[in-house]
DNA sequence: TTCGTTGCAAACATTTTGCAGTTTC
DNA sequence: GAAACTGCAAAATGTTTGCAACGAA
């Protein structure tokens, strides 16, 4: 059976988080899908954020000036965020080499389940930025 | 010069924070202080914790279910996240590879300052308490 | 009709801030 | 006395939730 023609906000907020790379924020998912889902509820994107992390279906990646982000990429990766402009970018040529997963996993005591990698510092763009600032 | 004998608020919230391996809260260790200086307001731990942050003197190590913790400690090293308890404990024998580092600091085309690692999952004291629960 | 989904607004939790009083030097 | 620090309470911010209305099957 086909998928209703009705738009479902769930699926439209599920959508916008598989096709974006941003790792937006509550408050961004419903400004960006607002203008396209104009009785859209700011509670709706949080009840549909909860469940698709309790489903798996997305995790938080990082929490930037008190605001959690989202990510439906699920496999392991690494992050940057920066400073300056609040961007999370994927660091995807990164891979955590195995011999230190199983260290973590030896020394912890415990059940690994996640693992969350972040670099934190000034991005390429803003780099150049500050650097015209300075020059100027 | 001797320090002032008499008690500050900022100098027993930073001494607070260089004696405990907790990763406390805002919370945390106002509510640990209080006993100790009845006075003390959270608006007094807030504020400090925001200046020591800026000063380089603690960082801001993780955000557990919405809350942020704060670690004195400032070599970079790694953390493990208790899902079940929400304790924060140092995985002090992870030594990131240098290598590794590196690789981040070329590909994200920016400029690195930070780098914060966290394993999450269910903590050695957990594990236990499920299995005893399960078992029983 | 039944159950899941949603808008709305109120409630909540955490963190920040203005102001006036206090402490430090 | 000037400048820094703090208590208090109000405000700001981000997130959750109760309830009634709505939609899909």
């Amino acid at each position: 059976m086909q998928p209703t023609k009705h738009f479902r906000k769930r699926d439209a907020i599920l959508d916008y988080l598989r096709n974006t790379k941003a790792h937006p924020s509550a408050e961004t998912i419903f400004t960006d899908l607002k203008p396209v889902i104009p009785d859209l509820a700011m509670g709706t994107v949080y009840r549909n954020l909860t469940l698709f992390k309790e489903q798996g279906l997305i995790s938080s990646v990082a929490t930037v000036r008190g605001v959690e982000r989202f990510d439906a990429t699920t496999d392991p990766h690494v992050h940057f965020i920066c400073n300056y402009c609040d961007a999370v970018e994927d660091l995807h040529q990164l891979q955590m080499p195995e011999s230190f997963l199983n260290a973590a996993q030896e020394c912890c005591g415990g059940e690994i389940d996640r693992c969350e990698l972040s670099f934190t510092g000034v991005c390429r763009k803003c780099t150049n930025i500050k650097k015209s600032g300075e020059s100027a």
